[in-house]
DNA sequence: CAAAACAGACCAACTAGTCGGTCTAATAGG
DNA sequence: CCTATTAGACCGACTAGTTGGTCTGTTTTG
């Protein structure tokens, strides 16, 4: 059995199946995630400041359950539907909180009016995800470079290249 | 034994291991991609260019090879290191390319002199690579869609305001 | 007909999961 | 207050099924 620190009896005790271990290592995770995006969208009024708090927590996500995430896309393939439709509903809850905050920015004009909402979503989801494969702490950067970086990529894609001029978000943007 | 198209014996009579099956599936796509960026390095002149025809590539990678590439991330964790070697090595290529284009522009004044490399490298093909986990042939999205999307969005991430503003290289931009 | 391509019986190692049991610690009864 | 009862945590031998890989033999092809 994989190196789970306790014996076979004692793992399913706590657990039904293994695919509900499994199930717990990315509630943990997706919940935290959730939690910390939904405050976000709570407590900033502009769709900027809210897209970065959100990309800020959800990179730090990744600091924080490396362990957690990396195991869970090495098994989730072979999962059962079961918790495969639990676990997509709550990934489809904090997709949908990135979309939505892409989209009121749109409306209200602080990003782009030509933004393809859904492949930008994509595209964020993407490049944070993916530092899962590289990522790692005590790296020559830290986490919260990495965040930062990642929101000045994110906000220069699109921002409304009046809303950079401005000078209005600069303390989010670089240089 | 998984579902390939044959017995035990023919196709173990092809491939000296399970393994060598993953290389060559893996090798496939990556030489493929390589090609394609080398090329696209070698045929413009302009890192903007190069950038547009690089990503231009490589997301059509994911239309071509999608099947290879998903089955080369689901096992690949699994790969013995003489094999991950010899990936890591193709890979690491093409990473290359894309830095090196990143570099150029920068230096160049094409794109941003405060430009993170390394950090938007990892970006670029998060975001890239990712689109294996929802791309599907014949959804709302075709593959040059997407593509025109995230050239939009990693050359208004890059580029340098003025190179924006002076319409050089309107045609690759949105709007 | 020789070599390559293929088939499938077979094997050893491993997997997820079960089951009977022990150990510990809390609680209840006398 | 001490002993009996009991519940939950945990163990590891065992089983049924799967996996990667081998081997012997048969078919196909040049």
């Amino acid at each position: 059995m994989e190196d789970v620190g306790t014996s076979k009896g004692g793992f399913y005790h706590h657990f039904k199946t293994k695919d509900e271990l499994l199930y717990v290592i990315h509630d943990t995770f997706i919940s935290y995630a959730l939690e910390k995006a939904a405050k976000a969208n709570d407590m900033h009024e502009s769709p900027t400041k809210k897209l970065q708090a959100i990309i800020h927590d959800f990179v730090k996500v990744f600091d924080i359950y490396k362990p957690h995430i990396s195991v869970f896309y090495q098994e989730n393939i072979y999962l059962n539907e079961k918790y495969e439709v639990l676990i997509k509903k709550k990934r489809d809850q904090f997709k949908n909180i990135i979309m939505k905050a892409l989209y009121e920015g749109k409306e209200q004009g602080e990003f782009r009016s030509d933004l393809q909402v859904d492949i930008t979503g994509m595209a964020i989801l993407g490049m944070v995800n993916w530092t899962y494969k590289w990522y790692h702490q005590g790296g020559f950067r830290t986490i919260d470079d990495i965040s930062n970086i990642f929101v000045d990529l994110i906000l220069h894609a699109v921002l409304e290249s009046e809303t950079i001029t401005s000078g209005k978000y600069k303390e989010l943007l670089m240089k």
